[in-house]
DNA sequence: TTAAGTGCAAAGGCTTTGCAGCATA
DNA sequence: TATGCTGCAAAGCCTTTGCACTTAA
């Protein structure tokens, strides 16, 4: 069966381009979260015929059609993942850089506490934590 | 009676120069979040010798010293803002852009149990939500 | 076949930096 | 007076865009 993201694309008129399929195929795959500049890289150790023009243009679209997140991390990186049904978030190592996910129910508790007490619509909610993993920490000591 | 963040600036080897006391009471009286485009131009308006280098040079050189807090939110706009005590996070209207503060004890409860159960020490949180207002909810309807 | 997508190169923003002159303490 | 700071202008990045060529369906 197909990825969801490759129907997606071409039900609503786009193209499946080489690019397309293989960025997405390489944002899905990945475990790690990518840059724009990342992915560009990855696309041509696969040997993929592919401009940075084209990775900006293709995760504009993704993320238009909703295929994509992009998550923005601290400083000036600005990652891309695969669209989770289940609301995850992201926990920064300051010391190694590692990404880590987790989920957590408080999330939408909030949610529901601001659509109750300010009347605010929730429609996205990052939670970003900054801090040392166990490691980092150990190493420290 | 100065300002904490004042004291800061002096007491660790700096020079409290008329660009920076003008920056720090910028960020620190207006209730909005600037980003350094518009603290320039603030600081310009308030009839300042300034430049865009000088205004980049003082928040690197604040937020280094802990005094301002740099906010990353959506796009890729950064905002600043005086560090404070309390921890709170940020609610943006996706219709008018409006930022509203709001704290949360789930956040340190969050913080508390990442530390039990992964051993990671959080040293700091960002809970980023986007949605409509009501404002702009009513105005949709 | 043809609308849509791509690559290239140039342009646009934002941010950083080298250097000479200026200002705080 | 002596560091440290500032302004200017240039350079560095990352991202976007115009245009001619290519490609999926």
């Amino acid at each position: 069966m197909r990825m969801r993201s490759i129907r997606n694309l071409e039900t609503q008129g786009h193209l499946l381009t080489s690019q397309r399929r293989l960025l997405l195929s390489l944002i899905s795959n990945s475990g790690e979260h990518m840059d724009a500049r990342e992915l560009y890289q990855r696309a041509l150790s696969n040997g993929a015929s592919i401009s940075m023009a084209t990775v900006y243009r293709c995760l504009h679209l993704f993320k238009e059609l909703g295929l994509v997140d992009e998550i923005w991390l601290g400083q000036t990186r600005c990652f891309y993942e695969i669209k989770q049904p289940a609301q995850h978030q992201h926990l920064v190592c300051r010391g190694c850089g590692k990404v880590i996910e987790f989920e957590s129910p408080l999330i939408s508790k909030l949610t529901n506490k601001l659509q109750r007490e300010k009347g605010f619509n929730v429609t996205n909610a990052k939670l970003h934590f900054e801090g040392y993993c166990q490691q980092c920490q150990d190493k420290a000591n």
